[in-house]
DNA sequence: GCCTAAACGTTGCATGTCCTAGTATATTCA
DNA sequence: TGAATATACTAGGACATGCAACGTTTAGGC
């Protein structure tokens, strides 16, 4: 997306906070602007490698997590709460899977509500061969010690606690 | 988005992973899981904030660079580069607040090829406004420990930096 | 049993991001 | 000087996300 800059842009920012007299909230003002932009530095990265598979995060999130369910299906609602992403964010991934005859909609036996998603033959090894390329190309180099891998499960976890995504 | 789960499933993840053998990657795995999650979490605080102003995080984060810039002015190209993000998001923006009369476009004297993004009186006033909301309802309680934001800074700009951010 | 309230999934709309391609202008170099 | 190359911005398309509204189905209160 071009050329480093000669100085970080997001501690310059912080410095202009503390100039404008928010001082302490320069810091967490910082810590958030990190946050957004590592994710899209660590997002750009899993999409170039999930391309060559014909995925997308969302997609491929999906798929490993039916992967992972005992069955291999999963109603929609389930999985909107799993992935923590809004129900028709599901109705569009399982469209294009479903086109792409990885995953297959089937009535719920009981709830005619409900629509069941389930992995095809073909999903699944989709899902194994993506996992692999993400585990060899983007976790085994991640970019952080292993200490700080440590400290930002913890620390975001909490905040993550916090925020009500789980209890416990 | 729903209610809050009865378990962390960033850490459960983790736990299929390893269960997968792929034992060392598995931390590293829901790091960077988490880091997208928290993200998500703080783009959707952010962007409710800033709601009421007419203002997406994008086009807030165009306005606070432009306020900050010495003469309110700056070429597209640049506010791309300082913002990390592609020529064409730029564009987008700048027709959005064009449209809303917050910023205006004007030649550059000397190079043709490039326009000069300018605040206008509106855009200042509601670059203010924003970051005052963002500084009361966002930062002032940001969900990290004093202590771990400066951890999250120190660990979030040393990956920025090897990933190629920026040099120092 | 019936009727209202709630849950589930889908569709339409708005937004943002990136990519590819195209146009216009600058710069470089033979 | 003139052609080839590089740079700046824009247009159109693919994709993901969230909100609001809708139709269908289920559950609860009377």
């Amino acid at each position: 997306m071009g050329t480093p800059l000669s100085r970080d842009p997001i501690a310059e920012a912080q410095r202009n906070w503390e100039e404008q007299g928010w001082g302490d909230l320069a810091a967490p003002m910082a810590a958030i602007t990190a946050i957004m932009r590592t994710q899209q530095i660590l997002l750009a990265r899993i999409e170039s490698t999930l391309k060559p598979f014909g995925l997308t995060f969302a997609r491929y999130e999906l798929l490993a997590l039916l992967n992972f369910a005992r069955k291999g299906a999963l109603p929609m609602n389930k999985a909107s709460a799993l992935l923590q992403v809004h129900p028709t964010s599901v109705t569009n991934a399982v469209d294009r899977l479903e086109r792409a005859g990885l995953v297959a909609r089937s009535p719920h036996p009981t709830d005619g509500r409900t629509t069941l998603i389930e992995l095809t033959a073909k999903g699944r090894t989709a899902a194994k061969n993506a996992a692999t390329a993400l585990n060899t190309e983007v976790f085994r180099a991640p970019g952080f010690s292993p200490g700080d891998v440590k400290d930002l499960i913890r620390i975001l976890g909490e905040f993550r606690r916090n925020a009500g995504d789980f209890e416990e």
